[in-house]
DNA sequence: TCAGACATGTAAGTCGTTACATGATTCA
DNA sequence: TGAATCATGTAACGACTTACATGTCTGA
């Protein structure tokens, strides 16, 4: 019952990339998948823990040349193995629960202009997300027209230098993710004036 | 720490229009707020008792002339209370998890294939989901410019007639959800050949 | 020197699903 | 008569967050 166990395969995933200790990860989550994926502490660190008894990762501590000491963790055959069978099996659909479009469709025994400060605050929200997610699709669309290798995501597609369809396809990738993003986004702001424009056509009828 | 609780928000809202029993409820959430709400009944038995328990609803065993004996809630003026107070709080942004986005993702250092067969796999995800939907908004679409109340929404809408500003705007909101949830399908599909697109690009690019 | 980032974890609790369990009523 | 739907719930589990706890290193 339930066995999705989502978060060990988000890292199992990204240690199938390269190596990396449990603030790497939470990092890379944060700076490269927040429009679509999260972890939290308490999630990863057990998680960690579990994919080394299981053995489907090795920990490592690394101390390199008087740096802090860093917990390493490295995929093994198994845990790419298991990885495959993950990315092969269907994905499920997200369930959704928008709080904001719970309160908006509660409104409507409520007054007009509840519904109107809800459209509002989404709104806010939604063009505050954009201006971040803009930002970043215009560097990463610069970088795949000059075919450069930001600094920006130097950390997140590791060092290699762009040349070559490999990381010239990781680039694509990652630029196609963010463009669902704000797609994603803007739809929700068209959304917004789609209805705020209903809602004052009703009232306007609604006074004639 | 974690005090959302939702569901117990989500229960006095709907409980707000009208008495119902957990069933109702269930049903109510399944055929109207499917699109950004969920329900399950490990969920909703157990705080539809604690809502009594906090004076926030009273139970009472219905058994109207024969049929059936139903469990049905009625919210409190406490409980009108709180929802009041919750209505006017902010709502938070949704925390997402995307597991086909994060498979795709992960597939930037696999191959190109893997990408493609994960966008198609998005995208007839998400136009079977287009077809329900756009059934949907065509009969609120016709209701709402004849102003008659179609049988489709009577149960979720209440079986008064449609005349007046009030019954006009609970369609009205009826509507705009399930738009949000049209143009959010929408935009997904346009990614998916946006993104179907760019891959043909890169491959034809990357052969020459 | 002190803020901010680096770094790793645990404890406690809530949230939410799924499977199970049970039985009545309706209608083809 | 038997499938579908109505109807109510519990048990077990897994998913996930938040708060707590602790300490180091870097650079302005």
């Amino acid at each position: 019952m339930a066995r999705k166990q989502r978060t060990k395969y988000a890292i199992l995933g990204l240690l199938s990339w390269k190596p990396m200790s449990g603030y790497d990860i939470k990092k890379m989550v944060e700076v490269a998948l927040s429009h679509f994926w999260s972890e939290s502490y308490g999630q990863l660190f057990p998680t960690l823990g579990r994919l080394v008894e299981e053995g489907l990762a090795t920990r490592a501590v690394d101390r390199g040349s008087g740096a802090r000491a860093r917990t390493v963790y490295t995929i093994t055959a198994k845990g790419r193995r298991e990885f495959d069978t993950w990315m092969r099996e269907a994905a499920d659909p997200p369930r959704v629960r928008n709080e904001l479009q719970l309160k908006f469709f509660l409104t409507s025994r409520r007054s007009t202009d509840e519904s109107v400060r809800l459209l509002e605050e989404y709104r806010a929200q939604q063009e505050e997300r954009l201006r971040d997610y803009k930002d970043s699709e215009a560097i990463l669309a610069r970088a795949l027209r000059e075919r450069t290798l930001p600094e920006e995501v130097r950390g997140v597609l590791g060092s290699r230098a762009l040349r070559g369809a490999a990381a010239s396809n990781e680039l694509l990738i990652f630029y196609l993710t963010l463009r669902h993003g704000v797609l994603a986004v803007e739809a929700r702001l068209e959304w917004v004036e789609e209805s705020l424009a209903a809602l004052r056509a009703a009232r306007t009828q609604g006074r004639h």
